[in-house]
DNA sequence: TCTGGGGTCCTTATCCTC
DNA sequence: TCTGGAGGATAAGGACCC
């Protein structure tokens, strides 16, 4: 007996809430990005699927995305009131089971194998109660797997409920663009379109192993072996422990002045000190990222012989890292990341939460806990 | 009109130790 | 003592995801 695997995914989440706290917005293209200023840098988090019809999409640049559509609504992320429905989502769905992967704030895998319902009956159960107690809309996937489920979930939006059922994998994928697989994104389906004329998963299928490994590398080629075809043994992961916490920024007018970029750097390492903080941590490895006009991005890393937790130390190094890097041209964005996290007291953490490592199960291959 | 922010993992190169 | 390789740690860049 197979899984069975739901894929619960909000409908353009982040505008679905402002046009529940706004009612004289429903009805209305919302774009959600930035600050709300489309006429800074920014870009789009969700446009509401009426800002979508005149062409506009999440990642979209916010003065892009005021170009298609200047009486759009825009509004800044208010991740806080987000968060809250995406809490109340998740309440709903741990009613149905204990096994919850929440993936972001508006998508989670439920594995409810153990339970004896039709699992599509029980995604429409779900999808109205989360209707009937938020307002929101919802789409799942059902399937045997992850991969299959998320896939499913996205076929047929918004408000839907979509099966795929192990027998009907191929036909089912068989013309999809290759990037409707996780992990195939425009660079790797430009390259196995270029090298191979792949363009559809059907096409992906035929090819042989070897000549994806040599294509992508082992590890991706075996990967997408498995995934065109539907194979996917990654468990539901409930818990999971970050492996870096980190904090950019992008300036509104590039800077070349170094004070200003050690005023960033340090606003930077007090943010990202807090969270490391808040989530009980200590850090061995820190990281400077800078982001130049030109776009070009480099990262200047050091990895101290003990973790700290200190703003102090963690500022020090990163002025220092600074130095490393040629200033020859203006600087668009500035980050701090830290790294090789460590709780205090313990050895380095293994959670895994990741698109790519689970999805796939293989031998000797290290597996997340799951719940 | 360019191109956010917070993450994960992979690949490759290099250095060091055994 | 010299040399070569294995393999771990580190560093940097890249691809991808939401």
């Amino acid at each position: 007996m197979g899984r069975k695997i739901l894929h619960v995914d909000m409908d353009a989440f982040f505008a679905a809430v402002e046009q529940l706290r706004r009612p004289d917005l429903r009805g209305k293209p919302v774009v959600v990005g930035g600050d709300g200023n489309p006429h800074k840098r920014g870009v789009v988090s969700t446009a509401s699927y009426e800002a979508r019809a005149f062409g506009i999409h999440s990642a979209m640049p916010l003065r892009t995305a005021y170009a298609k559509c200047p009486h759009a609504v825009f509004l800044a992320v208010d991740f806080a009131a987000y968060g809250d429905y995406s809490r109340r989502v998740r309440a709903i769905l741990h009613e149905y089971t204990p096994l919850v992967e929440p993936l972001s704030l508006d998508e989670a895998f439920l594995d409810v194998s153990h339970r004896p319902d039709d699992p599509v009956a029980l995604a429409q159960d779900i999808r109205a109660a989360i209707n009937a107690r938020t307002g929101l809309t919802a789409s799942v996937g059902v399937a045997p797997n992850k991969l299959l489920a998320k896939i499913a979930s996205n076929l047929r939006k918004p408000d839907a409920v979509t099966e795929i059922r192990l027998e009907t994998v191929a036909e089912m994928l068989r013309d999809l663009p290759t990037t409707v697989l996780w992990g195939v994104g425009p660079k790797t389906a430009a390259r196995l379109g270029e090298a191979l004329g792949v363009r559809t998963v059907g096409e992906l299928c035929s090819i042989p192993l070897a000549a994806l490994q040599t294509l992508l590398g082992d590890h991706h080629g075996e990967y997408l072996y498995h995934i065109c075809r539907g194979e996917d043994d990654s468990p539901v992961v409930t818990e999971w422990e970050p492996k870096s916490i980190s904090r950019e920024t992008t300036y509104q007018w590039d800077t070349r002045r170094r004070d200003v970029i050690v005023r960033t750097i340090s606003s930077l390492v007090g943010d990202v000190i807090d969270d490391l903080r808040e989530e009980g941590y200590v850090a061995r490895t820190v990281t400077v990222k800078i982001r130049y006009r030109d776009f070009a991005t480099h990262t200047r890393a050091q990895t101290l012989p003990a973790p700290v937790g200190d703003a102090a130390t963690v500022l020090q190094t990163a002025v220092a890292l600074l130095e490393r890097f040629a200033m020859d041209r203006p600087v668009r964005l500035v980050g701090v990341r830290l790294s090789n996290l460590v709780k205090p007291g313990r050895e380095p953490g293994t959670g895994n939460r990741n698109f790519f490592t689970p999805l796939v199960r293989s031998e000797g291959r290290r597996l997340p806990v799951t719940g």
